[in-house]
DNA sequence: CGGAAATTTGAGATTGTTCAAATATGGTGG
DNA sequence: CCACCATATTTGAACAATCTCAAATTTCCG
């Protein structure tokens, strides 16, 4: 039998933010120590409070959780998918907004972050985080306002998948998303019953197949081209 | 013949800040001063081109803009309207994205914005503002998704109001909106034929008036019933 | 006073929704 | 290991919201 410790498994955080920027040795031990904090959430657990304020920035090392409002008459509109290395509350230095909860979808465990020096490579890293969250967040609202059923599962699935491969989280034209199709209506603007109807429809045109929570993207330069996919890109100035 | 003169005038600039944030007497004179670079655009013509940065942050001393993004086909979704007092290029601090273009809608005034030392007042107002923008953006994220052609509309017509009497222009019940039927269209994912047929019910239903440039709302807590409306709340940590 | 731009209206086509029921699927206790 | 339950997916049929295309009509601007 083969060992599989989870003690020494690489951390997403790590992996995530040495992508965003260069992170000096110590700054790793730092988060490797912060890692330590850490707290877990059973599935559908709703983390953070609609009208709470996340006390400190905290870190997704396992599970996907979401960002939702919902309108008093029981729509739900979810804003963004959270997944391993990913950054809550780092908008906090000031929050004008009581906007959104947080739910968990898998059980997940976040861990504290660090705190940051202002300049240094980890207030960049952090800095770069929170920017690529607008990025997402303007895709999502163009999406949301511009895009039919089929372009708006398309386009997201290839952003889903290059937040994943982020954090060496699946394969270019093969990803987990462990999500009902529930879910992914209210993230789309759409009904389950259309996402079924949709998907349904990509898979028998060979676009995409959803199974078991696996997704598989037959052909993504195509895909791309449909729904004018752009990749962020980062730059940093100065 | 009363003296009309703009030299004298407040300056939108000036009002927006003081309401983020305390500013000390220095600073208001140092805002008057970058004042003086100003930049005028004639209505229609793009300011910001698509893939370029924003070098320095600017203000909108007058007139209207927009944010957009313009697909391929030619679909366009408008992110945001920006109003005199908006700040604009903040998040450039690093920009991941080279996302959107910025537009003209009137003549539009702009000017130089002074740099904030970190932890100053105006570093304060600053971010204020830039998660304001955030706060709107998710705001539009969730008409878009969730929202009715009728209550995309009243729901922007409150945001709006609310914003442009932070400048103080325009009453509770009645402001200008110097926008077409279409552009209001391209902002809320909707085409300018059902905007004018939802703007027509609004009005016979005794709850929009739009005209001439001037939207009038007859019952503003209604409306915001109707949509479940929610003021941003400014809220400082520390 | 034009002429261009914006608004308005009509009629038919689409896309996506609603409601309800049938059919998987996955996890759990026995 | 299986039966069973809750949850999720799938399907059908009717319906509603919004779009499309085209043609007035009105408004605004030079």
């Amino acid at each position: 039998m083969i060992s599989s410790s989870s003690a020494s498994a690489p951390s997403p955080l790590l992996i995530r933010l040495s992508e965003l920027a260069r992170l000096a040795p110590w700054v790793i031990t730092a988060l490797a120590t912060a890692e330590r904090d850490r707290r877990r959430s059973p599935a559908k657990r709703e983390m953070v409070a609609e009208r709470e304020l996340l006390r400190k920035p905290r870190a997704i090392l396992s599970g996907w959780a979401f960002q939702q409002r919902i309108l008093t008459d029981g729509r739900r509109q979810i804003l963004n998918f959270l997944i391993p290395g990913d950054v809550i509350g780092l908008r906090t230095h000031l929050e004008p907004v009581a906007s959104s909860s947080i739910v968990a979808v898998t059980e997940v465990v976040t861990c504290a972050v660090p705190e940051a020096e202002p300049g240094s490579e980890l207030a960049e890293a952090y800095a770069v985080s929170a920017a690529l969250d607008g990025h997402y967040l303007v895709a999502h609202a163009i999406r949301l306002g511009r895009f039919t059923a089929q372009e708006r599962l398309i386009d997201w699935f290839l952003e889903i998948q290059g937040r994943l491969a982020l954090t060496g989280i699946g394969r270019d034209d093969q990803f987990p998303v462990p999500l009902t199709q529930e879910l992914l209506a209210d993230l789309l603007g759409l009904t389950n019953v259309h996402v079924n109807r949709t998907l349904k429809l990509l898979h028998r045109e060979g676009m995409v197949t959803a199974q078991g929570g696996t997704i598989t993207l037959s052909d993504q330069p195509r895909l791309r081209l449909m729904v004018d996919y752009r990749t962020p890109h980062l730059v940093r100035n100065r």
